[in-house]
DNA sequence: GTCGCTGCCTGCAACGTTGTACAGTGAGCC
DNA sequence: GGCTCACTGTACAACGTTGCAGGCAGCGAC
């Protein structure tokens, strides 16, 4: 069996305590007894345990992160980020996949798990509006993504609104009218989908270019194959269009393979912006002009201010914050740019 | 702060260790006092807390997983699956990422975060078969993976030089003769590259094609930007080929969207094969002919066997198990099947 | 000589849980 | 009537760690 605090004193011939304020760096320890602790130590390969300190402590040193799935790239490369950012302050990161299901969203906000962590970052896409008050947790929990506002907890997003606005004005600046959208979620207000859209609609009506309602195209999922699909339909429907923005690269990327299957050229008969800015749409062909929603700044936003609650940093009741990271079009090929 | 078996005992009016009792399903309560208790449980929310549960039991429910970097898609879609087959068995999964580096590799083996978690997976990339026996830890560990054979902790791989081999054979039946390779790595015997290059000569060696050194491109990283890299050296030198094996799908897109760029035609002029199976290659534009190494079985295979260690089933000594996932090769567009 | 201080170290209790041992009650049996 | 036995519940210790209180020696100051 592993080795105890017991054991090293045992052998170093000091108390338990000793050798707990030795690991400690407890100031008042004689050069002697530290080094006798410290060959203890070495010779029995004693490591803490973990757990008990963990029970005496109240801190686990863990965070959790739960995401719809790893196997969506834009929260894979979310989880890098956040995992990255954990461990630069010294924290691991235990993950949760939700599926993006609201049922088990919750599931996750109610579960013991929670106990081995010391709070939670969630990217919810099941919950909405009306479950701000279930995010009420006693412990720390930090809400990404887009599907709550002014909820009772801290809150780090990107501008989703602003950010699809800037790309719909930027095809509207290279001439392109008819800008076809996938992506979008029937009714949404709120949402990613629904936050997207309405910065589109807001560039188009700064413009004065008309609204189309036969260029949305809903797609509840948000994968490679449901972008290939909704540009089958849109092809299939005979509507006139110059340019697409799809509301995230898997989508765009998915829409791009289907345009090009039918004899459609990029750039040349029809733009494409994306939105994530995935290392993948870098390396596509052609490859995607994409709006980089300033991910790693999330996460490093998100880590920060989880902890910031778990030290109780932000104790004198700082009331929840809403925190946006800085956006920016990248541009490719897909819209012209040689490259 | 949160209620403890205490407070709930003290408010049921019995003892601790009765509530403890009806949480753990202890068969003989009375009706009366079950009743009494769990009202108790439910007016407090009571919820157990695991780290004190853990302590006394010493296992906390989790596994770690290390591997180096999620935002290759290889290793989020490995990340999705052992989550999955881990949550199956009422396992969570906590995330280190090594970045492939042997240091940190190392470190992951030696770090006491071990303590919060009953096992390790551990899919290395820059460990050698010379650290085998740095494997030996004082927990269960199962290796992922191609650096190590033979090592002292049970080991899931898949069937590399066999995989490799059929693409290659799968090739050479389609009547290229010319084969590039993309992803190797100099002078490797053991590791992904160096057995999927050990294949891929006995395949021209039963089929009597001389090997060419001049179709062989090294990288160390297998990145989608290697695989463009490599595939503008390859047109630079001037070496004529008919086909690519690429030693991961993220090489292959990498190349083809130079080869595309360049003008060449695939599947006309040149025939691409990749290796992993990524939900990418599906979409990609041509499709990717890949080969499956059996992820999801890997995942399942290795979580299994990591419990079995966790719990002691495989304890009367049973040696370290080197266990091969069964592959298939997937036949898409990039080597000239519509679709 | 006593007081107070510093430096070094120790013992006890506690974090919240569960395993073991056991006590009391009533029923069934000889 | 005394025995065993099945129920039902309790008390205590332990998992390995750290906070707190305190002990003791040595030393300078009054």
């Amino acid at each position: 069996m592993a080795a105890t605090l017991h054991d090293v004193a045992h052998l170093a011939g000091v108390s338990i305590k000793t050798v707990s304020n030795v690991i400690n760096d407890y100031p008042h320890i004689r050069v002697q007894t530290r080094e006798k602790v410290e060959a203890a130590i070495a010779e029995l390969g004693y490591r803490p345990n973990l757990t008990a300190r963990n029970l005496r402590s109240g801190r686990t040193g863990a965070i959790s992160l739960a995401l719809p799935e790893l196997s969506l790239s834009y929260f894979a490369e979310l989880a890098d980020s956040v995992i990255v950012a954990a461990e630069r302050r010294g924290m691991t990161v235990l993950i949760e996949q939700t599926g993006g299901d609201r049922a088990r969203e919750l599931e996750v906000l109610r579960s013991p798990r929670r106990q081995l962590t010391d709070g939670l970052l969630i990217s919810a896409l099941g919950l909405g509006q009306d479950d701000a008050l279930l995010l009420e947790q006693p412990y720390p929990v930090v809400l990404l993504g887009e599907r709550i506002f002014d909820g009772p907890t801290d809150h780090v997003t990107m501008r989703n609104v602003e950010a699809a606005r800037a790309a719909t004005e930027y095809l509207l600046a290279r001439g392109h009218r008819r800008i076809a959208i996938i992506g979008a979620h029937e009714g949404e207000v709120i949402g990613s989908a629904g936050l997207r859209l309405r910065g589109h609609r807001e560039a188009l009506e700064a413009a004065a270019v008309p609204f189309d309602q036969d260029l949305i195209r809903c797609t509840a999922l948000w994968h490679r194959s449901n972008g290939a699909t909704s540009m089958r339909e849109l092809l299939a429907s005979g509507v006139r269009f110059d340019a697409v923005f799809a509301f995230n690269d898997t989508l765009a990327l998915g829409a791009m393979r289907v345009l090009q299957e039918a004899g459609i050229r990029i750039p040349h008969d029809v733009a494409v912006v994306g939105f994530d800015n995935l290392d993948e749409s870098l390396y596509s062909l052609p490859s995607l002009t994409t709006v980089d929603p300033g991910r790693e700044e999330i996460a490093e936003t998100a880590v920060r201010v989880l902890l910031d609650r778990i030290e109780g940093k932000a104790d004198p009741v700082v009331p929840p914050r809403e925190i946006f990271a800085e956006f920016s079009i990248v541009e490719r090929e897909s819209t012209g740019v040689p490259g």
